[in-house]
DNA sequence: TTAATTAAAGATATATGTATCTTTTAATAT
DNA sequence: ATATTAAAAGATACATATATCTTTAATTAA
């Protein structure tokens, strides 16, 4: 569905908004343990989320690190998707036709139409907040635990 | 979704079992002009899906090319996604966790879980010669036709 | 103001995906 | 048999994805 870099991104993002805070910044090392994914390449990925501080907001220095604006957290998960560039996902045809539409559809168009309606409902309703909360929960993780 | 390969795969497939009988082979000009695919490429990955006549079957030489058999055309879409080593994306998680599960499930699992289903009921049920059907029936398309 | 800390930025390495071109092999028609 | 046709197989080229490492810049604490 998604590349390596967006599932990375969506893990590290939603950890940052259940445990970090603008008093209490996460740093690169213990988000990437924490999601069980490279460190310099999370890296890598954040920077991009940080640009403009469109989605992820950072600092550096000492006690700096990163964690999500208040404003931040009640974006839409589409939000992490946009940034990475890989949103069009949601929009497009499951056979890769430029042109697939209601008057020219592809063979799958009229059963995948609504799947992709489903796809877009969950990443535009659920925003990073409420899935951030669950974690707090505990009823729901977003790395690898050990069994 | 899925890579450009398997897009392509996709077309390819249904347009020679649309088109294509075991008496009137289709060559691989005419099929990558009538999905709209770089030739070449296509080529390789139609090698690829003739592999063991899994799903298209060949013959070279004079008045060679793609056909389907009966019994590949009777064979689920997502034996092409099998072929083309992309069917793993019906099972894994969005996030990329390999432990998502009931018991360990990620922040989207609960919304994506249908979502998945459904993706898995549309490529598992639809057999290639029900999509390809719709093609002799003019209501659908395979390539992208001018306006 | 200096040292320590931490992310940003940049350079580099490797794998995979996308694509083309050439050579070989199989089948057919002459 | 020979020439022709068309896919198979192989080599190659280039772009993007994945990943790491090094250097720079910003912030804080001493």
């Amino acid at each position: 569905m998604f590349s390596k870099a967006t599932e990375y991104a969506l893990r590290a993002t939603i950890y940052i908004a259940q445990k970090g805070t603008e008093e209490n910044k996460l740093g690169i090392k213990e988000i990437a343990g924490a999601i069980d994914s490279p460190q310099s390449f999370t890296a890598k990925i954040l920077q991009a989320l940080t640009k403009d501080n469109k989605v992820v907001s950072s600092v550096r220095g000492p006690n700096g690190g990163f964690f999500l604006t208040e404003k931040a957290k009640k974006l839409p998960v589409r939000s992490i998707l946009q940034a990475m560039g890989e949103d069009e996902m949601l929009e497009k045809c499951v056979m890769g036709l430029k042109q697939c539409s209601e008057t020219q559809p592809c063979p799958m168009h009229a059963q995948y139409k609504s799947i992709k309606q489903q796809l877009i409902k969950l990443f535009v309703t659920k925003t990073i907040q409420q899935l951030a909360a669950d974690i707090k929960d505990g009823v729901v993780f977003v790395t690898n635990k050990k069994s």
